[in-house]
RNA sequence: GCUGGUAUAGCUCAAUCGGUAGAGCAACUGAUUUGUAAUCAGUAGGUUGACGGUUCAAGUCCGCCUACCAGCUCCA
């Protein structure tokens, strides 16, 4: 049992596998942490240091000190003599103005400025362990002798208050645990991780590169490409089965167009533009421009509605060069887009179908995902009325399929709100994916129009939407979740045929022939390298079967089926096999690892 | 863009105080003809990210640029 103070000052003994004995131990580490930086770098001002999901931090100004990663193993072990020193943690309160007082005394400004944001007469709440006394709520672990396992675990700049116009801080991350063991699993799981990082594994299997020539242009590489289109053949496949219909925009269009649509004053500096014969253009950075005036190219009428037109459309921004980051955050990227045109009473109804085309994406991959429903801004436009109907549409749709979701207060976008499905990559970073938006401001400033039945003229919503999000970073988050074991149907080499000598390299041929015949991506390895050599390099490789060819196969016209999954499948004629091949790819099985051995 | 860091062969990494750039794997050549996770031998591979500076001498020190990495900010 774990003893905590808690606000009230009042102790109560918590379970060590308690979540809150766990953040209120990490809180407890940023005090250590910062008294421990406190002794050693005493002109050192801090800021704020909350726990987070894995660890802790805490923002300091060290002034003109630079402080490095090779400073960790002095500030852990000042953490240490702290933590043997056994202090119990004291709380208490003061008034605001001697709170105010009391840092400017010790010139912590931060914390001067964040007392002053209190309210007036507020109380402000104090934590003291023996010489070090900082501003806060608590709770706290009551000794600091049960914080015990941590680690430094790296040093980052962070901006004062989150606002990039701020001085930029020193930020440290650390992480505790109650247990030793738990401390070592957890910097183990982080190592693995890292090996499964999309950027390594992308190059190491040919998959995407990235050249200095384009930074944030991602290449894509023969087996990307498979993976790439084999994604693009599904999406299709469900989109064309739900009613959409494919576009193509192009990817420059004249610069007006987008000053008329809002987007010039949105990305500005942000936008690829070029001039040419006197007229202005602009790179795409988003699809829905283009998919307007496709609409518009016609009279529509409310018969037509909901008109759902689908694009994978390239777009390009401009991001910060320190934003990029592989797959996941690039420069150029294809968006699976589409845009709906809806009337008011259809907003229900068709987010509710365009839930169970992402949801029903999301399952067959197996991913977590969370559910953000962002809600109206301050500055926004359109009526009330529309916005609660638009939110309702929203939040209904939601529920009505069972999704649970966390409301975003306030974050919409001024043009209407909208829901975000977020997917975690490897490091548990979180990634925006798919996401729907309700626009009822581009159909006005396109004066978009349908004829009702009533013979008049009504402007229709437009819903945006993708399902991927982007399909490189979709790729980027595949490649990670599946760490390369991509299943059957993805998995750019399917079959890798492995002779036992060169003696029956002619078997083996007519056994690839015949599996390539019926559509099944088959490779011949037919280097002159033992068998032993060629499995391990396919199973590395997480090919899903390797089929194993020697004299004993090629006289009864069999295989010997080896999987990545279970070893040693036996043996089968080449018929069956690729029966069963093509049952797992059309039905997009993944297929589980059966042999721990095999998933090393 | 900001703070901090990194850049050596295709990949992973060496190179002491500033003194002739090395290894493993991969590649290539040859031998081996192999039965379910690495056969042996040999060959080749480099303007040390770019440019400039200090020095008798720079992979190493300094400046600037570029790219990348961690995080912040922003975002699909």
């Amino acid at each position: 049992m774990i003893r905590i103070i808690e606000k009230d000052g009042s102790t109560k003994d918590y379970d060590q596998s308690d979540i809150y004995a766990l953040e209120t131990l990490r809180h407890t580490g940023s005090h250590i942490m910062a008294n421990a930086i406190k002794r050693l770098y005493p002109k050192a001002k801090l800021a704020i240091g909350p726990f987070i999901d894995n660890g802790f931090y805490y923002d300091i100004d060290f002034g003109d000190e630079k402080i490095s990663d090779e400073d960790f193993p002095k500030i852990e072990e000042e953490m240490r003599k702290i933590i043997k020193e056994n202090a119990t943690m004291e709380r208490y309160t003061m008034d605001r103005a001697d709170a105010i007082k009391f840092f400017k005394d010790r010139n912590e400004d931060y914390k001067v400025e964040l007392v002053e944001d209190l309210p007036e007469g507020e109380k402000v709440y104090f934590a003291k362990q023996d010489d070090f006394i900082d501003l806060c709520g608590g709770p706290h672990l009551l000794h600091t002798s049960d914080f015990k396992h941590f680690k430094l675990m790296n040093i980052a700049g962070a901006y004062w208050r989150g606002n990039e116009k701020n001085k930029m801080l020193t930020r440290i991350y650390a992480t505790a645990f109650f247990k030793k063991d738990d401390l070592d699993a957890y910097i183990h799981m982080m190592e693995e991780a890292k090996k499964r990082d999309h950027r390594k594994l992308g190059r190491d299997l040919g998959i995407f590169m990235l050249s200095e020539y384009g930074p944030g242009f991602p290449f894509f590489l023969p087996n990307g490409m498979i993976i790439r289109n084999t994604l693009m053949d599904y999406w299709r496949k469900i989109h064309r089965a739900n009613g959409y219909e494919e576009i193509m925009t192009p990817i420059m269009l004249n610069k007006q167009l987008w000053v008329t649509s809002g987007h010039w004053d949105h990305y500005g500096e942000n936008m690829y533009s070029t001039s040419i014969d006197d007229m202005d253009f602009c790179l795409k950075p988003m699809n829905c421009p283009g998919s307007i005036l496709v609409y518009m190219s016609e009279p529509r009428s409310y018969r037509d509605l909901p008109k759902r037109f689908a694009e994978p459309g390239i777009v390009h921004r401009h991001e910060k060069s320190g934003e990029l980051h592989g797959l996941m955050r690039v420069r150029c990227f294809t968006q699976d887009d589409a845009h709906i045109y809806i009337t008011q009473e259809q907003i229900e109804e068709e987010v509710t179908r365009i839930i169970q085309i992402i949801d029903q994406v999301y399952k067959m991959f197996e991913f977590d995902y969370f559910v953000e429903l962002s809600t109206r801004p301050e500055d926004r436009m359109g009526t009330d009325e529309e916005w609660d109907r638009a939110e309702d549409g929203l939040a209904n749709a939601l529920k009505n399929n069972g999704i649970k979701y966390i409301i975003n207060e306030g974050d919409g976008a001024f043009y209407g709100p909208k829901i975000d499905f977020h997917l975690r990559d490897c490091l548990g970073r979180t990634w925006q994916c798919g996401t729907i938006q309700l626009d009822i401001q581009l159909p006005q400033r396109f004066n978009l129009e349908y004829i009702g039945a009533d013979g008049e003229k009504h402007q229709p919503i437009m819903i945006h939407r993708v399902c991927f999000g982007s399909v490189e970073r979709f790729m980027g988050i595949l490649i990670e979740h599946f760490a390369v074991a991509f299943p059957t149907w993805l998995s750019p080499t399917q079959v890798e045929v492995i002779p036992v000598s060169d003696k029956t390299l002619d078997y083996a041929k007519k056994v690839k022939d015949e599996i390539e015949k019926a559509g099944i991506r088959v490779h011949l390895d037919d280097r002159a390298e033992k068998m032993g050599y060629k499995i391990r390099e396919a199973q590395t490789h997480k090919i899903p079967y390797m089929l194993v060819v020697g004299p004993k196969e090629a006289e009864e016209s069999k295989v010997s089926v080896r999987s990545r999954f279970k070893g040693d499948e036996g043996t089968s004629d080449v018929e069956s096999f690729i029966s069963m091949i093509s049952k797992e790819i059309d039905s997009k099985t993944i297929r589980k690892v059966e042999v721990d051995a095999f998933n090393k």
